[in-house]
RNA sequence: GGUGCCAUAGCCAAGUGGUAAGGCAAAGGUCUGCAAAACCUUUAUUCCCCAGUUCAAAUCUGGGUGGCGCCUCCA
């Protein structure tokens, strides 16, 4: 498989520092708040990754960080007038609701910061012993001209950032390029015991202690969005390989932005949706398909339009899988025809295509192609005629492996009908075989009043819920 | 100023040297009592523009034009 590296500016293939075993970080969610939809694009991308990786046989640990502290969740907890924490818990919380209604499976490890201040202390300390990191007044800065190599990631020479850096008149750090890895406690705020005194810890130092931590000195993919590339993977990198001596990350992968008209969706330009209210328009699933339909490392852009499209296409695709489950309990021979014989034999190839395509830097999109084709072609075989149980069941088994590899859900809702309906139901058929059709479309109309779906069939009377 | 990305049909979007995937939308047809779903057909002689390399370019090179991002909290 092979991925696109920042570091290198390259797409490499994939080689595992242990055989078999990947070891995956990714920078989550800060909780003070609902995620939007800019910010699901990373999650979602990786929970692919992640998916894929299993899929192909990798033993993957996956470790996405909860920033349970800064001045957000802090603002926040004071606007609120409670406590960091409880402002933090909510938002887990939150952030798992959402999470399950997209798709994303939990990580293998979802470390909190604060649950780790004496790893971040540990690593603050070791940098101060290697004089990466000086102490002024209970803050601790890292000494980024120290580190020989800062700027690789971003590939930006240390001078064109120099200049760019905010000059701050009151500044006690060495230089402006300095960042902080421990701020001493105002009053009034959260803090922890530190050398340096009560303080917690800036924010690129909890992923450098949570990584080591837990996933150890070197790890083989480290991601984010492209907004985390400078500064805060760059910081990570120093602080991280100026304690070990040792490469911190192997790949470094990086999704383009969530726009909206053409616009990156962020916070500060006020331009976002929350996942939360997105899904209450449009459902969670075609949120996940949505950012499928591209591929990551492109912008794009979120709009009512696009959503309805995936909406329109995913529906077609939960179509398929119930037209396939429903031919397959009425499937009445096991007998496979020689055309089905032919599919079945080229389901492989499907497999195969599919499989490119993610290999190839995970595209998404051209993966996403293969399971409509698969669709087009199941249709055409199967809808509305006689079908082998055989030859059913093996079709299935590869559209479920494959969508279940990007996350799709089949909808398998819990359909169960209450004894009015079905009632009406066969009312319907008798009416229907009475040639009583104005009684029967009236009764079908009812139905479709109390949002079922009746669908006249070879095979019998299908019904199902308005999507 | 430094640095990077993008431009493909009405819309979304793959494809990065061998003759334009897939989805949405639209039109016609098949099936159906009528529907629904599904299937078939049609919808880019052409990939922002101009020049060049090549037997061959949407794909490579140079030059334009337009849009976006990072260099500051941000996924």
């Amino acid at each position: 498989m092979k991925i696109y590296n920042t570091l290198t500016r390259k797409k490499e293939e994939l080689v595992p520092i242990k055989q078999g075993e990947i070891s995956m970080y990714s920078c989550g969610p800060t909780v003070y708040n609902f995620f939007h939809v800019g910010n699901a694009r990373p999650f979602i991308l990786f929970d692919i990754l992640r998916r894929y990786l299993e899929y192909r046989g990798f033993s993957v640990k996956f470790v996405q960080n909860f920033t349970d502290i800064d001045d957000k969740v802090i603002r926040r907890a004071n606007e609120e007038h409670t406590t960091y924490d409880k402002i933090a818990e909510r938002y887990i919380q939150e952030y798992f609701t959402d999470a399950k209604g997209l798709g994303i499976r939990e990580a293998t490890i979802h470390p909190k910061a604060t649950d780790n201040i004496d790893a971040i202390i540990d690593t603050v300390r070791t940098l101060e012993q290697k004089g990466y990191a000086y102490s002024v007044g209970g803050d601790v800065y890292y000494r980024t001209r120290k580190f020989d190599s800062y700027g690789k990631l971003s590939h930006q020479p240390i001078e064109d950032l120099e200049s760019g850096a905010r000059i701050d008149v009151n500044d006690q750090k060495e230089d402006p390029l300095d960042f902080a890895l421990w701020k001493s406690a105002k009053p009034g705020e959260p803090s922890w015991e530190s050398p340096w005194g009560q303080g917690r810890p800036g924010w690129h130092i909890e992923c450098s202690a949570m990584a080591n931590r837990f996933l150890g000195e070197t790890i083989d993919i480290h991601s984010g969005g492209v907004d985390l590339c400078f500064p805060h993977h760059e910081n990570e990198i120093a602080q991280s390989e100026a304690v070990t001596g040792k490469p911190f990350a192997h790949y470094w992968m990086h999704n383009a932005f969530l726009t909206i008209d053409n616009q990156k969706m962020s916070k500060s330009l006020g331009n976002f949706f929350m996942v939360r209210d997105a899904a209450k328009i449009y459902g969670y699933q075609p949120i996940r398909f949505f950012m499928l339909s591209a591929h990551y490392r492109s912008p794009l852009n979120y709009s009512a339009e696009s959503l309805e499209q995936s909406k329109a296409a995913l529906s077609r695709l939960h179509t398929a899988f119930q037209n396939l489950e429903f031919l397959q309990e009425h499937s009445q021979t096991n007998e496979m025809s020689e055309k089905e014989r032919v599919l079945c034999d080229a389901l492989p190839k499907y497999r195969d295509r599919f499989c490119e395509a993610m290999d190839d830097d995970l595209n998404t999109a051209d993966a996403i192609s293969v399971i409509f084709e698969l669709v087009r072609d199941f249709n055409s075989e199967f809808v509305g005629k006689t079908a082998s149980k055989k030859a059913i069941d093996s079709s299935l088994q590869l559209l479920y492996e494959l969508c279940n590899v990007l996350g799709l859900s089949p909808v398998k809702e819990e359909q169960s009908l209450d004894s009015e309906i079905e009632t009406l139901i066969e009312a319907r058929s008798e009416a229907r075989k009475a040639k009583n059709f104005k009684e029967a479309d009236r009764i079908r109309d009812e139905l479709k009043s109390k949002g079922i779906i009746l669908e006249d069939t070879p095979q019998g009377i299908k019904w199902s819920y308005i999507k």
